[in-house]
RNA sequence: GCAGCCGUAGCUCAGUUGUUGGUCUAGAGCGCCUGACUGUGGAUCAGGAGGUCAUGGGUUCGACCCCCAUCGGCUGUACCA
């Protein structure tokens, strides 16, 4: 035996996760599904690469030579810096740029992985999927009312129904208002977010965690939570921080209502009326086809992240609510943003092209979703396990797993050398439904033993006397040879 | 990054407790393997395999238990383009 400390640990990154069958064929489920989706609104499938140079992705810092945290970055061969992508829309931005022959508007949706290397968590990984949706080359609202719209078809048609989901919508137009409202310069003179905006957009962002007071502690001087961490905030004095909170506490029973509110408190600065055009916009679109305030709802709370959206941003919900192990109710994050980014490209040819979009967390979506039992997989793709108890009689067991996979059957022969019992166990085990089971018995009788094992299961809770219920075998049916891919399809479709 | 809690079998954990460190060559449940059942999974019963008590050092006659360090995990918080 070779010394235990010699051995090599089969050790996992941390962040980083392995998927076995019920999982991987879940997620191709889902993926699937919102895939159809996005292609009935004429979004097409592109690709590209993992990696990308660090400077496109826009994490280079270039007084320091080295790239941004967060990202996994490292030097080829050239001596470049170059980095895995963060998220899909980076790529994007730098696809629009180098390909400017592109017809526009350009419409595309992309499934692919991303990585952060940040500290995972709870259904936070450092490796995980995203399904993007994106327009660019089209600064109509009517784009992100699609969006929103698209959100709602393909949480439907992941069987989720009105009332389970809630898209919500803000503009960054309307937070500036009431920043500029509140006598907060939240942009400099080239519109970029200032430290104070920031920090103030970041206290908002935190809202369902902390509460409206944890918010306002975070706009004046600063918050200590229950661990005794203390958080620096904004220093706003009270008179601005009112503003703020006039605003959060916007309750309205429709969008045009909100809207309404809306221009009361910041409709006389430029922005913020701009803002709310644009969400009048995006209402009339949304309720001409039908879509209802219980699906997509305007919301003040929403910031999103924090550096590049210029327009409308969404953040969906799921307002089924589940139990964790200790009996707490609780949500689930958002799983489904985006939101309207015109300067995004603006880094690479110089002029803005407009353009909105929204991600999925497909890994946080699937994980929700098996939290609520709403998708159940089974552990392989063979349908009919073909025992072997007679390695005589190989030749013929080969023959039936033709036959069935000829017919369209997912089917698996067992090959080893092995007892029924431990290959029925087997069947079992990886929730392979149907047996067959073929002996001497059944060659001399030219018939089949098809076994179900999953209503055996059912059964086997009235299960008195073993030998009785091995006699009677009331889940299992003896049929002619010929009748084999009958019965099993037969037994398969219910 | 900061703070708190934790690390004993494949998994979940017991054992360490305010007068104490010796009973531990360390247990349970589940799972796994074998058999009762020479051709039948899930029931029942019997048996079996599986642990350098996270790692390294220290205190001690003696450490799973006390002290220090390291590593790993969980939770909260910060950051998250």
């Amino acid at each position: 035996m070779e010394n235990s400390t010699s051995l090599c640990s089969p050790r996992m990154l941390k962040g980083f996760r392995d998927t076995f069958t019920q999982e991987y064929l879940a997620r191709r489920w889902l993926v699937n599904n919102v895939q159809k989706v996005y292609e009935r609104y004429g979004f097409a499938p592109i690709e590209t690469p993992a990696l990308e140079y660090v400077d496109v992705l826009g994490k280079y810092l270039p007084e320091c030579d080295t790239a941004e945290e967060g990202i996994f970055s490292f030097r080829d061969l050239d001596r470049e810096w170059i980095a895995l992508r963060y998220d899909l829309t980076a790529a994007l931005a730098r696809l629009v740029a180098l390909y400017p022959e592109l017809p526009k508007p350009f419409r595309r949706y992309q499934l692919g992985l991303v990585w952060r290397d940040e500290k995972p968590g709870l259904a936070r990984f450092r490796e995980f999927y995203q399904l993007d949706i994106d327009t660019v080359g089209c600064a109509s609202m009517q784009a992100d009312a699609e969006v929103c719209a698209v959100i709602c078809d393909a949480l439907t048609s992941l069987g989720f129904v009105v009332g389970e989901y809630q898209v919500k919508v803000s503009n960054r137009k309307i937070l500036n208002g009431v920043l500029e409202k509140a006598g907060i310069d939240s942009l400099d003179s080239k519109g970029n977010l200032t430290e104070i905006g920031l920090t103030a957009l970041r206290a908002i962002d935190k809202l369902d965690r902390i509460g409206l007071r944890g918010v306002m502690e975070l706009l004046g001087p600063g918050r200590k939570d229950e661990s005794g961490d203390f958080t620096k905030g904004a220093g706003l004095n009270s008179d601005q921080i009112i503003w703020i909170e006039k605003f959060l506490q916007i309750q309205a029973k429709s969008r045009e209502q909100f809207c309404k509110e809306l221009d009361a408190l910041v409709g006389s600065t430029v922005i913020g009326k701009q803002g709310i055009d644009e969400l009048l916009q995006i209402d009339q679109f949304l309720s001409a086809v039908g879509y209802t305030n219980s699906q997509v709802v305007f919301d003040p709370t929403i910031v999103r992240g924090l550096s590049y959206y210029t327009g409308p941003v969404f953040e969906t919900v799921l307002t089924i609510p589940y139990h964790d192990e200790h009996g707490n109710e609780r949500h689930f994050g958002s799983i489904f943003s985006g939101g309207r980014y015109d300067g995004l490209v603006e880094r690479f040819l110089g002029y803005k092209v407009p353009a909105t979009g929204a991600s999925i967390g497909v890994d946080r979506l699937l994980e929700a979703m098996k939290c609520l039992g709403r998708i159940n997989m089974p552990k392989a793709t063979a349908q009919v396990l073909i025992t072997s108890m007679d390695s005589q009689l190989m030749p013929e067991y080969q023959k039936l797993a033709f036959e069935l996979r000829r017919a369209g059957i997912c089917t698996e022969l067992f090959m080893e050398k092995a007892g029924l019992k431990k290959q029925l166990k087997y069947a079992d085990q990886w929730d392979i439904p149907l047996a067959i089971i073929v002996g001497s018995n059944e060659v001399s009788q030219h018939k089949v033993t098809i076994k179900d094992l999953r209503k055996g299961r059912e059964l086997a809770s009235e299960i008195k006397d073993r030998d009785e219920w091995r006699r009677s075998q009331p889940a299992q049916v003896i049929v002619d040879r010929e009748a084999l891919i009958s019965t099993v399809q037969q037994m398969l479709a219910n």
